[in-house]
DNA sequence: CGATCGCTTGATTCCGATCAACAGGAGTGG
DNA sequence: CCACTCCTGTTGATCGGAATCAAGCGATCG
């Protein structure tokens, strides 16, 4: 875990304490480790762009607290959301030589702004470090790739069971949700319409798989159910 | 370009030329280099199965000759293709554990198989060979992040037109698609039903967007109007 | 030459989008 | 504290684009 000394004097002591969450997300800490050791903290406001599609990726970003979406749009402003970042979670490092899609934080955040320069040094000289940031594109790609499937066949049910898995695996206890992004996202992420992401949850409460004791708040009842949605 | 020296005796000489294709994919040619100089050349047969989802992941491939399809399946049949290899394409190179999609061979494809643990053994040494495999799966995940836009917002003559774009970019004159897929393929490929793929087809037709002088074989009559539907 | 497979075309259905109205909650200012 | 407004989300009615169902065509191959 002293990888880093050869790059910096300050210890490397185990940050994960800070991020004040009940999961960590899968893959290597050690990026997350080299981009806080590296990175300036910086707090965005709600619906700040931290960086547009198009421009030069100078930087990479790990989320402290709050949460980002990472979406492209077309020109008549219909967007898809491709991924939402979460505390723990890295954005922006798959980017090669500009970013192929914006993003925005979606409340008041801190990010973990480190220079790509740095991370591509580090990684040149180190084959181990370099292999880890391979294996993280492709756990990312492999996520994509599971949305194609979700984008390009699934049914609305079944696209929003989805995401209630995908989100109570990634933030609170596996029976709560906390959401922190708006019905719209929801929408954008999934390939539907508000409207008919509201009237699926409602339908799912009507079912007794789900309960939503508060707009943002959703309870899972019967996971089976929700399971079965999903292959 | 002498930097597969140290793993090999066999002189590093080009091997593009052995493609036989008037484009080269874009990307690392010396990732194609190592694979070429490490694997074997096996020819699969029509619809013959290259790996399938969940499988270990031991090895890379590198399309030589013919074309496969990655693609992951619903429990009930419903396909979704993910990718399309063509030659000069490599793939499987992102899976982590096991493969993450199936892949087929879409007609005889001979293909170059190469363990995967060579690969990482070259990724641990050589940083800059880990970099260029981060930033070959930074470009796959892009065209994921595109592919993602079109499944979730985009309607089926925009579908198409991407998919013609695409593929008169990756082969052919600009001009001339030669399609080494099915109706079937490209339906699954663009989250549509191989009627609606027929349909908009005859319909671009109609319109002197396109003739199609074969089945397989598409011309680009109006440029304007394709890239007019891209954005 | 006939059979099969891949593709096209037509008729109808259906799921999700769109249009429209309203409800509830949070935040604001008096 | 309450009245007000704005914003987000829900619900209802209708529409439309792609799916589904169905039939026929044409090329390829044994």
């Amino acid at each position: 875990m002293d990888r880093l000394s050869s790059f910096s004097n300050i210890s490397t002591r185990d940050r994960e304490g800070n991020l004040g969450r009940p999961r960590v997300p899968t893959g290597s800490s050690f990026l997350r480790e080299v981009v806080t050791m590296m990175g300036t903290t910086i707090t965005f406001g709600r619906d700040d762009e931290v960086f547009g599609e198009g421009e030069l990726a100078d930087y990479v970003y790990l989320v402290v607290q709050g949460s980002v979406r990472n979406y492209k749009l077309l020109s008549d402003g219909r967007r898809q959301i491709a991924s939402f970042a979460l505390p723990g979670d890295v954005f922006g490092l798959d980017a090669v030589e500009t970013y192929g899609f914006s993003a925005e934080a979606m409340q008041k955040s801190d990010i973990v702004v480190a220079k790509r320069s740095v991370i591509l040094l580090i990684a040149l000289r180190d084959g181990a470090f370099a292999t880890e940031l391979w294996q993280a594109s492709g756990k990312a790609l492999a996520k994509a790739q599971s949305r194609l499937l979700l984008l390009g066949r699934k049914n609305a049910r079944e696209r929003v069971a989805a995401f209630l898995m995908e989100m109570a695996e990634r933030t609170g206890d596996d029976e709560t949700i906390n959401l922190p992004m708006s019905r719209l996202d929801i929408a954008d992420y999934l390939g539907l319409t508000i409207e008919t992401v509201s009237r699926t949850i409602s339908c799912m409460e009507h079912d007794a798989t789900i309960a939503l004791p508060k707009r943002r708040r959703i309870e899972i009842g019967d996971t089976v159910a929700l399971r079965r949605l999903n292959a």
